[in-house]
This record gives structure tokens, C-alpha cells and sequence, in this order.
DNA sequence: TATGAATGAGGGTTCATTCAT
DNA sequence: GATGAATGAACCCTCATTCAT
């Protein structure tokens, strides 16, 4: 059954997010995820081909959901500031019910797999570039609109979304509130 | 000679920052930075016990620097704010110069590795406190003399740390200019 | 299948034994194990944790074969001295089947591995000690039967392995019929 | 001078006969060897070309010291089970005072060492051979003169070095008593 | 499809031996 | 001669991946 089949690799992706989270990829085996996922570790490659695919299958999610969140807000009839403060909520409590995978975006990550990634890339590097592309926009809307002050739109876009993964590491640590706190300071710092 | 000892120590050290700092602490070899240092792979286990132990020793050189900046800037004549921005300029240019190891001071890496760190964190545990009481007392101070808003000091500290480490991430993707703008935003967000 | 399994365990045992009785411990790698047995590297270590696991495994196979003996033997309705003569000739005749592992009951292997022995003595230590108990109260029978002379009984076991070792030595040298003078030699010394 | 060279070379001799006699050979490193012996590492080679040398070296040691007791012993006017006897006490109380090297004696080392030891066998098996011929000659001489029972002369040399061997393990165990037992059951069981 | 036993390449670490000082 | 830093071959063990059932 497709239900069934979608169970399965669902348990898996789960139980590897789980322990990549815990322990980071590289210490996290293959054995374990399938252990967590109550699979015979056969199992677990008859839905993934490599352990550097459940990765890159759950960072593809995460940027899913990204993408859904940036491309729901831009076009609401709201200021660029409120947008962005808007996705910065959104994703924030989106992520926070996928238990905070946050450090799946960090530019960081790049070096986790010299094995397969770069070939992988290729097909998350596309979704990256559109969550930037989105958050760009908004930003050079927001500076158009002189809501904030003339810095790079690049710069900001990538600024924010450090600034996300942090608040998004604050969860981990159990301090909600300091996420909002956070999100106030990046507004007021790049307001006119 | 000691000079010799030493600088043998030094190569070790500074080839497996570079491989550190390029592919990560697990796909790094031992054989890849002995290469790299120009030793043979024992030579590099005359000098530290394990992987794991290199990269602790990195580790502590760069929160070394880091309290050391700390502490000179810490009891100078200037207003808090001041102090923030002058420790933000020195650090990054001092880790500049050490290549930027910036990612050593990320939290993330906790996960680095699960067999030897938690032992060995007693060692680093301290330094990383002491870091962190240094900028809360100067955050602290700047709140009190209301030179910023009164946010949770430590909050405002681990903050000021991320957005270091992002400004130090700019410099690995050549972006030295975006550092200043990064720490500009910082203090116009925080300031009352 | 539990057929299966439990072969390959046997095919691994097997093949460690020839080789530890070849070469020794130290000199015998594992891929030299995996080998003989027909059987990749990785293999061992699913049925084997460690080396010093599989040198301990047949240790105690060994001892575990000298305890049934003595068992069996101890209650048979014969003298003293007829159940030391058969213990030794039933212990002879079975570890020659088993390819002669005397060498298992030798104290001077106690030296043997440094690393784990001490951890996992305490699995084999009371096996040892209960074969030393059940010889010594034979002995002890036999001295109050005044079959034997009154020498220590404590003494009278360990003299007694060692004529066993030395008896099975023997054979590795393809000597058989010594061995049994060897009985003969050691019954007539301590008769009364 | 040559006496530093010679106490040097002793130095190194007796602190390797240590570390052999309490882990065994394999697990004894060269340099637990030089440090014992207050040496350098390299020193250890200026004397001794390899690890198997130094064993060696201590193997003819003790061999050399056998046979002057056996070459003394044998031209007595004495019967032969008196200089059996006398050999047994002699050698115990010469390698006693050596702090029991009788494992040296073991034919079971002859595994000891793969790489090595068959070629440096040469050097040493001439005065095994020596030693077994001086006892199976005092043996011969017994059974002649209808001391011994008539066992092949061959079979109670070797007999008479493991009981040997036995009752010099039983000084590492601090039982010097059972030693004089252990001579008396053999003298008893091969007496006609 | 699911299993888990089997594989074997690869990596961290040790240590006998060498050699420049 | 003496030193001890340097070497690198060798070995134990892990774990991603495969495959027979």
C-alpha cells in the first residue's frame, strides 16, 4: 500500500532527524537510525541509497517548508517589515513542530559530506537560491519603500536567516521568549 | 631544540585547522594533516593523543584570543557600547588573521564528536564561561548606564557571539565589508 | 537460520584455536582468524567483540569440557586414585580430540593480554577456581583414604594440571605414549 | 670504559627481564624497557639489535647458568637420583636469585615470536640441546644402575625441566615449600 | 518488500626501529 | 656513545553498503 510505503520512509526520515540532531551526521550510523525507526537496516536502503540521501531528503523538507512560508507571505497586502517579521514567526513555530532541524541550514553544513554532497548539492542548491531570491525581494522592497536602511539585500537576507538559526537554537536551550527578542533587535537594527 | 619541538607542534596544528576548516573534523584524516604538516602520521601522535585533542587544542588557542581581547578591552575608559564594538573588531580581525577558525566557537559543534568531547570539554567548558561572563558584565554595564535597551544580558551575549561568528563566516566567502554593517545593525538594534 | 549462525561462529572458533596454538595471541591477527575461517574481517567482530574476546571464548569452552569431566567423574564409585587416573585420560583423550588446547590451562597465560584479560578474568576466574575445588577434593579424599600421601592438596591439583599440560604438550609433538608414563610417574609419587 | 658499557648493557637486561616476567613479551615495549633501565630508547639498540634480541639474550642467560650447575653436578661421586636431586635444588635456588626467569624455559615460547626467533633459534638451540643431553645422560646413568625405572631417558628430561619449570612458578606465587614437594613426588615416581 | 548477516575499505592508533644531533 | 624525535608499517575495529533469503 502507498500509505504503508510512505510510513515507512517517514519513520526513517524521523528517526534520522532525531539522531542527526542528537549526535550529527557523522556520528549517527545507519544502524541506529534503523534501530530508532524499529527497520531492519536493509530497510532503510531500499528507500534511501546512501546515508548522505536521508540528509539531504530532510533538508529538502525543511527548505519546503521555507519556500511554502516565503512564498504564502510576499504577496500579502503588508509592509516589508511586517513581512519579514511575519516569516521570521511563521518559520520559527513551523520549525519548532519539526523539533528545530535549524542548523540543516546552516551554511556550515556545506562540509558535512565531502562524499556525496557536491554531487547532492544540485539538487538543494536550486531551493536554496529561491529562499534567497524571496527574501531578497522583500528586502529590496522594504529599501525601496525606505522601511530600511540601504544595506545589501544580500547581506540582510543572509543576515536573517542567521539570525533565524539562532533563534532556532535558542529552542533547543529551552528559551522561547529570547527568539522574539531576537527577531525585535534585527528589526530595529536595520529600520531607518 | 625547543624552537624545533615547537614549531613541529605548530605545523600540526595549523594544517589541521586548514583541513578542520575546509572538510570538517570527521572526513579530516590524521593522514590528511600529517601530509599536510609534512610529518609522518606518528609524528603527529608525538604531540597529541588523539583526533580529537588536535582539535581541542585549536579550540582553546582560539578562546584564548577571545579572552584575552575580552579582558583588555574590558577596563578601558569608553562606554560600553564602544567596548562591544572595539571587542567585535578586534576579534575579527585578530581570527582573520588565525585564518578564521570562527567555527570553533559555534555551539553547533558541540556534537563534534561524542567519544572524546565530553571528557575533554571540562577543559574548554571553563574558558567558553569565562567568555561569556566577560561580554554579559560589559552588556550589563551599557544596560545600566542605559547606553542599551534592558534586554536579558545574557541573551544580548550569546547574540553578540553569533553575529560574530557570522560576520567571520563572510570572511571564508571574501565579504570583509558586510562584517561591519553586520555589527552596525547589532548595536543600532540594541541601543536604547 | 540458527544452524547457520551458530557455524559460522564455530568455523571462526576453529580457526582461531589452530592459529593461537600456532602462533599465540599477539602474533595472530584477526584478518589471519578470518581468513582460516573462510569469512571477511568484519565478520569476526558480529560474533566476537574483541580479540581477546575469542581467546577468551575458547578458554572457557576448554574449561567448560574439564568440568564436565570432573563432575562426572568425581561421583563414580571408585578410589581416590582410580578417578585421578581416569580424569587425566578422559581429559587427555577429549582436548586431543579438541586439538590439544592445554595451553588454555597454563597460569603463565595469565600475562596474556593486558588490555581486556583483567576485565574478563572475572567471567573465567570462577570456572578456574571450581575446577581447582572439585581436584582438590578428590585429593582430599584420597589422603584421608591414605591413598596419597599427606601432602598439601592445593599442591597436589596444581601439580596435577600441569602434568596434564605437559602430558598433552606432548602430543603436539606427536608423543602419545608419554603421556601416559607421565600418569604413571606422578600416581606412584604420591601414593602412600 | 668497558664496565659502564657492561653495566649498561645489564641495566637494560634486567629491566627487560622485569617487564617480560610481568606482562610477557609482546605487550612489554621497547620503551617501558629503556625507561626502566634509565636509558634511551636508542641506547636499548646500540646494545640490542631487536626486541627478540634482548629476549634471546636473557634466554642464554639462563640456559648457560643450567648448564654449569648441569656440567658440575654430573662428574659428583654421587648416585644419579642424589644429583638429580642436587640439580633440582641448585638450579631452583640459582633462579631464585635471578627472580625466576623459568618461563625463559618453557618449550611453549617457541611461538614467541614469529619474525624473529626462528633464525636466532640457531644461536640457542644448540644449548638447549646440550642441556637435555647433559640430564638424559644422568638419567640413562640412573636407569643403568637401576635407580630409575626404565621410562625413555628422553621422556623424563623433559619431565624433570617442566616439574622444574612448575616449582619455579610456584616461587612467583611465594610458595617455596611446595618446590621441595613437588621434587620429592617425582624422585618417588620414577625411583624403581 | 523486508531482513540482517556478510563484506571489506578505511581510519585511528601503536610501537619497533632509524637517524640526525 | 647517547639521545629521543621521527618514521611508517601493521593492526584492531567500525560502519556504510550489499545481497541471499
Amino acid at each position: 500500500m502507498k500509505k504503508d510505503k510512505e510510513k515507512v520512509k517517514e519513520k526513517i526520515l524521523a528517526a534520522a532527524e532525531e539522531m542527526f540532531l542528537k549526535k550529527g551526521f557523522f556520528p549517527t550510523t545507519v544502524d541506529e537510525i534503523a534501530q530508532k525507526a524499529k527497520v531492519a537496516k536493509g530497510t532503510v536502503y531500499l528507500y534511501f541509497s546512501t546515508k548522505e540521501d536521508i540528509y539531504l531528503a530532510l533538508f529538502e523538507e525543511k527548505l519546503k517548508i521555507g519556500i511554502e512560508i516565503l512564498e504564502k507571505v510576499k504577496n500579502m497586502p503588508i509592509s516589508a517589515k511586517e513581512k519579514i517579521s511575519l516569516i521570521f514567526d511563521e518559520w520559527f513555530s513551523k520549525i519548532q513542530k519539526a523539533k528545530g532541524l535549524s542548523s540543516f541550514l546552516a551554511l556550515e553544513n556545506i562540509n558535512i559530506s565531502p562524499k556525496i554532497i557536491l554531487l547532492l548539492r544540485k539538487k538543494i542548491h536550486p531551493k536554496i537560491r529561491k529562499i534567497f531570491l524571496l527574501i531578497k525581494e522583500i528586502f529590496q522592497e522594504g529599501i525601496k519603500k525606505k522601511e530600511f536602511k540601504n544595506y545589501n539585500s544580500r547581506l540582510l537576507s543572509v543576515i536573517f536567516l542567521h539570525i533565524l538559526q539562532t533563534s532556532l537554537l535558542f529552542l533547543s536551550f529551552n528559551i522561547k521568549e529570547d527568539g522574539k527578542n531576537l527577531k525585535e533587535i534585527f528589526l530595529k537594527g536595520v529600520e531607518r
